[in-house]
DNA sequence: CAGTGGTCTAGACCACCAA
DNA sequence: TGGTGGTCTAGACCACTGC
């Protein structure tokens, strides 16, 4: 067989862990045998999806998702062990766990990986270009999984670091859970993007993949990036993704590199 | 006072696990707790270091070591979880815990970033350019930790794909690890650079920080890849490091990205 | 079958935080 | 002081591998 379902003394009365993975139902081929761990974790992925518990939020402690999944404490932290490292949570001794979020003083700019060549802080001026609403394009809508021709936000921004302007960004994002942003709603924010989309529209960003090319400068952004057309610029094309894996955003970056690099740690 | 050391009934004779932690020698400021697990996973570590155990081989179970350092197999297990996080062994059930390998078959190339815009398997013709030996420059002997003018061993490769070269790359070597390193042993040595370094050297890289520019190409570059000069090319400096985050190699790389790109993953 | 890693539990105690 | 996460232990049982 498979024996799952908690399979402890404690199985009988209500219930909330019910019907955790693959009883009898299919067939056979390949059991899927999932540990009780991970179903835990599946569950409290459902409650951060299901907006449970909101960026920045304690979720409950592990003792009372024990208790209420009716599994042994160590279960529930194993669970939240996974949770943590992907950074969906972030632990705080003494205190609790805590939904990530993209407001955080130190975490700010997570998914950006530019650096001055020198170490110095970028404290970045940043200015909208421009922000409208348009139909997807067969590629774009391809990428952000929408159907052709569907409603996208198409934002376009520049950063700047000590007047220098450094990156250009093109930011395409599904029109639906993103009605009603402007450009003034986004002009006037402080603080990264992400976080912006966590408190106005519920939209957290989880992880992202990135493509790396080296182009040469357009017209259009040696314009605004103030060098010469064909000057080599990185090229960095971002999906970024929410929970289960939903693309929600395409971005396209333009950065130059004169005195700046793009930093990754390998392991 | 900082109650340390196994600190379990087990804890009197002979000894492999004593003077574990910081005990009241030193005046006070931070008391510098470690967990029993990070003691042994640095014990492990140590081994790992030390060559007890080498590339490929098997460690000791977790039941050997426990006994072995005086604590719970769940005190092991953690450490060894750790390790494995951090690519430096890989697990496997019911084989048991081996140390991690550039030499293996799926886990190839890892810190080698650069793909196919299709998703196509890339399988690389190698081309040694030169391989020789010279005193390091400044910025080398800094970036390598070494004083200046130290010997090292400078290689210079090209990788194609489906015969279109695509990479450039500039190694630099300490020259006392890697004493009689040669063209002739790269050249007819097949598979990953980096298990060979193992195999003949004994040398694991770790883990790499690479930095990332768009560059356009030198004539030299633009020579060896078969582009125009000036050619927007991505240039990636990798530092790499053996265990203890000694550094052991400098690489400089060029990569076309017409047809290829870097691709990394956020989270 | 024995040996390895993998899961799960239960309970004790420690470190940190806030009230 | 009580609550939270963090560490450590001990023991049971499961899943995978190879003899």
């Amino acid at each position: 067989m498979n024996t799952n379902s908690p399979a402890n003394t404690a199985n009988e009365t209500h219930g909330t862990a019910e019907a955790m993975t693959t009883p009898g139902s299919l067939p056979s081929a390949t059991p899927a045998f999932s540990p009780l761990y991970q179903q835990i974790k599946t569950l409290i992925l459902k409650s951060l999806q299901g907006g449970e518990w909101k960026p920045g939020d304690v979720i409950p402690s592990e003792q009372d998702l024990a208790v209420r999944f009716k599994v042994s404490q160590g279960t529930v932290r194993k669970a939240i062990d996974e949770l943590a490292a992907d950074n969906l949570v972030v632990r705080r001794q003494g205190k609790g766990t805590f939904v990530a979020t993209h407001a955080e003083r130190h975490i700010q700019y997570r998914f950006l990986r530019l650096q001055a060549d020198n170490g110095e802080e970028m404290r970045a001026e940043r200015k909208i270009v421009e922000c409208r609403r348009l139909r997807a394009s067969a590629e774009i809508s391809r990428l952000l999984g929408l159907r052709s021709a569907d409603p996208v936000v198409f934002v376009r921004r520049v950063l700047a670091f000590q007047g220098t302007p450094t990156i250009l960004e093109d930011v395409w994002l599904p029109g639906t859970p993103f009605k009603g942003l402007s450009l003034e709603a986004l002009s006037s924010d402080q603080g990264p993007m992400y976080a912006f989309f966590e408190s106005e529209f519920g939209v957290r960003m989880v992880r992202a993949n990135e493509k790396i090319k080296a182009e040469g400068a357009s017209a259009e952004a040696a314009t605004l990036l103030g060098v010469p057309p064909g000057h080599p610029l990185l090229s960095v094309e971002r999906i970024a993704y929410t929970y289960n894996d939903v693309p929600m955003e395409l971005r396209r970056g333009i950065y130059r590199t004169d005195s700046h690099h793009y930093k990754n740690e390998l392991s």
